[in-house]
DNA sequence: AGCACGCCGACT
DNA sequence: GTCGGCGTGCTC
């Protein structure tokens, strides 16, 4: 009697709403986990299976195509994949896509094939066979051998026929040389000791545990973190996952690892090559690769056996992935450490309200080390009031800040000014009409750039030449920079102190990673007085003789009423300042505000980051906010108003009653129209036992809108763009 | 995500 | 009269 066949549900890549079902024919063996081949439509594609379906199907399957030999994704893997869909309101389709990032590991490893000697002396000997043979000292191509020796490639294959030479395959992709957890550790002090001893004991215990590594530059938590993955890498199966943000990803920090462990991680980022991704999600698979530092993605690769999850600087920013699939990979790599049943690490100096908040509720470990003697301390943090010291027109240094300039350069030491707005001017105008030059397809402002005599969107990209005439009203050489950039900064200090050598720091002027290098370099030796910088500087580097950090607009990032401008600012104005100062040489930071009664400044200048938090948290629990609630987005976008102002009205009338849950909305993003679609957004906000992600899934599907708009949804947005 | 099917404008 | 623009809908 024929069996039945077997149906397998085989979840793809894709943004389908499920997994479908196959038919596994008979001479393929495949299950969950496996990667199989099937066709979709007119095309094959490479998917998942996702389970063995008991009941028959009543429709016509199509049959699996193939199985890949490739070893397939874990139990974990998969539920890590389903579960993160649901929270982040995305198809699993979309995050399988995300682990499947390298396509090209599941083939067959690449080989080549290389000759060596069998030890065998072939029948015949010739001066050239013996050439050859005296070359073939290791494992080399067969041209090779013969250009080495001096010979033509017949000889080689004379001697592979005769038996004296063979042919072996090597893999492409080596492995990753295996790290040295027991290599000498920095030494290091009490309490750095007592917090690795004390994270050691975490990772030891092989289950779900989450830990707050909270201390100040140069308190040693890499050294401190570095012994938990010693600890880790005691079971010699084990595998760490290190996440950092993107650009914190450098030769400075592989090399730290290089140190500690005797060899360099395995690296995974978006920027790398293809053959370089294959190699790792093989080596990760596999369960060789046994330490991985990587940028967010990282976080979907499919390890075997992950005993330590460490996220690196937790607060930041980068680490939401704003487009495409929407996610927190801090959120997320909480989720797999507690899929994995493995300990996790969220350091940094300034960590982020959420997981202070769990800290504080003791989800996590909260876990301080405080400043070493001999390292850069706090400089002092003075306010300027712009209100009452306001700089001259057409000026935004204000005369406190210049006197301190002057004073730090008569000193011979330099100072650091930050600006966060690349480029001349945020904001061109006309003075004829008062048109606002705008990009197309968008309602961002072109931001002028003169450096590259140019008008920049910094949201699409978009660049134009700076017209001679206004495009509204015709009027010729009306356009005008309104407000300062960073570009515009350098002329002022140029003009004000005059034979200062000035440089700029922005992403426009620094190109590469060797630019940085060298940029740092000058700083480093001194030919640079005056360093002008937007958020690039806050990260990273200390130079000694920089005493003076000042701050041109400390509410730049206070304004436009964001959840979290509060907590940002308060971060990034607190990472500036340190920038100033060593143990031998006190440095200073001067904010000019024009608030100086709100709590994120007037906090940053008592130097007490333990009220603004307190504060904070006040502030949120008051409404319902995160940590104390949760928030979610539903941002609309279509080709035309008319379109998405319907398609709001139909979401509003759509929305299912929940209690516990606010809805407000619709509101035109605060991007209205971007890529040429205008744009409206819901924000919902929910108390902290609400399933937020259920009931905006919940609301998407009872909603049938037109093709033509689009919805994307967003747990716990970040940019409200 | 692709890819086909469909219905309205400027062309050899 | 067609070629082709991209809006709409489907893929087990």
């Amino acid at each position: 009697m024929p069996s039945r066949p077997r149906i397998v549900s085989v979840l793809l890549p894709q943004p389908l709403p499920e997994p479908f079902d196959y038919e596994l024919p008979e001479t393929l063996n495949a299950g969950p986990g496996s990667f199989v081949t099937v066709s979709l439509g007119p095309r094959e594609v490479t998917g998942v299976v996702w389970a063995e379906r008991a009941t028959p199907s009543n429709r016509k399957l199509k049959p699996v195509q193939d199985v890949i030999g490739a070893p397939g994704l874990s139990a974990n893997m998969r539920s890590f994949i389903e579960r993160a869909a649901k929270y982040i309101c995305a198809p699993s389709g979309m995050v399988l896509a995300m682990a499947m990032r390298s396509r090209e590991a599941l083939d067959e490893p690449p080989v080549e094939t290389l000759v060596v000697r069998t030890g065998d002396t072939p029948p015949r000997m010739t001066p050239a066979r013996e050439q050859a043979l005296a070359q073939a000292t290791e494992p080399m191509s067969g041209a090779e051998l013969a250009r080495k020796a001096g010979v033509s490639p017949g000889v080689v294959k004379g001697l592979l026929e005769a038996g004296a030479l063979m042919h072996v395959e090597r893999s492409l992709d080596p492995p990753f040389p295996l790290p040295d957890p027991d290599l000498p550790a920095k030494q290091l002090t009490g309490e750095q000791a007592e917090t690795s001893a004390y994270l050691r004991g975490m990772v030891r215990e092989a289950t779900f545990r989450a830990a707050l590594l909270d201390g100040v530059t140069g308190s040693g938590k890499t050294e401190v973190y570095f012994e938990a993955i010693a600890e880790a890498l005691q079971d010699p199966e084990a595998q760490v996952l290190v996440l950092l943000p993107e650009i914190a990803l450098t030769q400075a920090v592989t090399s730290r690892f290089e140190d500690r462990f005797g060899v360099a991680p395995a690296e995974w980022h978006s920027a790398a090559g293809s053959s370089a991704r294959r190699r790792v999600w093989r080596e990760v698979a596999a369960g060789r690769a046994r330490i991985v530092v990587g940028a967010r993605s990282a976080l979907f690769l499919p390890f075997a056996k992950l005993r330590l999850i460490i996220v690196d600087e937790e607060h930041d920013q980068s680490y939401k992935q704003e487009d495409g699939v929407l996610y927190h990979a801090r959120d997320l790599a909480v989720l797999r450490a507690s899929v994995e049943q493995c300990a996790i690490i969220l350091a940094s100096a300034t960590p982020s309200l959420e997981t202070l908040h769990n800290a504080q509720a003791g989800k996590y470990v909260h876990l301080r080390l405080h400043a070493r003697p001999g390292v850069a301390t706090l400089p002092k943090i003075a306010l300027a009031d712009m209100r009452v010291e306001p700089p001259e027109t057409g000026r935004w240094i204000g005369p406190q800040l210049a006197g301190a300039i002057e004073q730090t350069l008569a000193a011979k030491e330099q100072a650091l000014l930050f600006l966060n707005r690349r480029g001349y001017a945020p904001l061109v105008i006309c003075r004829a009409c008062g048109e606002r030059l705008k990009a197309p397809d968008t309602d961002s402002w072109l931001v002028e750039h003169r450096y590259t005599g140019r008008l920049v969107c910094h949201l699409t990209g978009f660049t134009m030449e700076k017209p001679l005439a206004c495009p509204h009203c015709g009027a010729r050489g009306s356009l005008t920079g309104v407000g300062p950039g960073v570009e515009r900064l350098a002329e002022e200090v140029h003009t004000r102190f005059r034979g200062a050598r000035v440089e700029i720091l922005s992403s426009d002027t620094v190109a590469s990673a060797d630019d940085l290098r060298s940029l740092i370099a000058r700083m480093e030796t001194g030919a640079i007085d005056i360093l002008i910088g937007t958020q690039i500087v806050a990260k990273g580097h200390n130079f000694p003789t920089l005493t003076l950090v000042g701050v041109v607009d400390a509410d730049a990032g206070l304004r436009g009423g964001d959840l979290r401008a509060g907590e940002r600012t308060f971060q990034l104005l607190l990472q500036v300042a340190g920038r100033a100062g060593r143990a031998d040489r006190p440095g200073r930071a001067i904010i000019q505000t024009y608030a100086t009664e709100s709590p994120a400044i007037a906090l940053l200048a008592a130097g007490d980051r333990d009220a603004f938090i307190a504060h904070e948290l006040d502030q949120r629990r008051l409404v319902g906010f995160p940590p104390y609630g949760r928030l979610g987005a539903v941002i609309l976008s279509a080709p035309t108003a008319e379109q998405v102002d319907d398609a709001a009205r139909m979401l509003s009338e759509g929305q299912p009653n929940a209690a516990g849950i606010d809805v407000w909305g619709p509101a035109p993003a605060p991007i209205t129209i971007l890529r040429g679609r205008h744009r409206r957004r819901f924000l919902v906000r929910s108390d902290r036992n609400v399933d937020l992600s259920s009931f905006l899934a919940a609301w998407k599907e009872r909603v049938k809108l037109p093709a033509s708009v689009r919805m994307t949804l967003d747990v716990e947005p970040y940019s409200f763009m």
